[in-house]
DNA sequence: CCGATGACATTTG
DNA sequence: TCAAATGCCATCG
C-alpha cells in the first residue's frame, strides 16, 4: 500500500491536515458532563470562523472513534434531532448518559454545562 | 468556473 | 422568542 498518514483517523481536507488535528486535540480534550459548540471548538482550534469546517471533521468520523463529538453542540444548544441529522438521536441519548439533561426537541441549556478550557 | 448545499454563527426585524 | 437574511469556507453537481 502506499505510505499514507493514518486515513483511518479520518478525511483529509484541503485546509491541510492541520486544521482536522487541532479539531480532534479540542474535542478530545472536552472532560465529562461538559459542553463546547462548534464556534468554541473552532475558535480553539485556532480557526475562529470555520464552524461548518469543524461540523465536516466530526461528519467523517467513525463510529468507534473514541472523541466525544457528541459534547460539541451549536451555539444556541441544540442538536438537530428534527430529522436533519441520523446521529442526533444517539447524541442525545449519549448527553443524557453524561449527566446532561436534553429535551425530546434536542434543546439543552449549554450555558449551565459551557466548558472552559484552560490556558496554563 | 458557477450555483447550490452544509453536524454553524451572527445580525436584523 | 422566533424567523429570515448574510457571512464564512469547503464540497458537490
Amino acid at each position: 500500500m502506499n505510505p499514507g498518514p493514518d486515513e483511518a483517523s479520518g478525511p483529509e481536507f484541503d485546509l491541510g491536515p492541520e486544521f482536522r488535528d487541532q479539531v480532534l486535540e479540542i474535542v478530545g480534550k472536552i472532560p465529562k458532563g461538559r459542553l463546547a459548540s462548534y464556534g468554541q471548538v473552532a475558535l480553539l482550534a485556532g480557526f475562529p470562523r470555520r464552524p461548518r469546517q469543524v461540523g465536516m471533521v466530526l461528519r467523517g468520523l467513525p463510529e468507534n472513534t473514541r472523541l466525544p463529538w457528541h459534547r460539541v453542540v451549536n451555539n444556541q444548544g441544540y442538536v438537530p434531532s428534527k430529522g436533519r441529522w441520523w446521529g442526533a438521536m444517539v447524541q442525545i441519548e449519549r448527553l443524557r448518559v453524561e449527566g446532561i439533561p436534553v429535551a425530546n426537541d434536542g434543546t439543552l441549556d449549554l450555558e449551565a454545562h459551557r466548558w472552559k478550557p484552560r490556558m496554563d
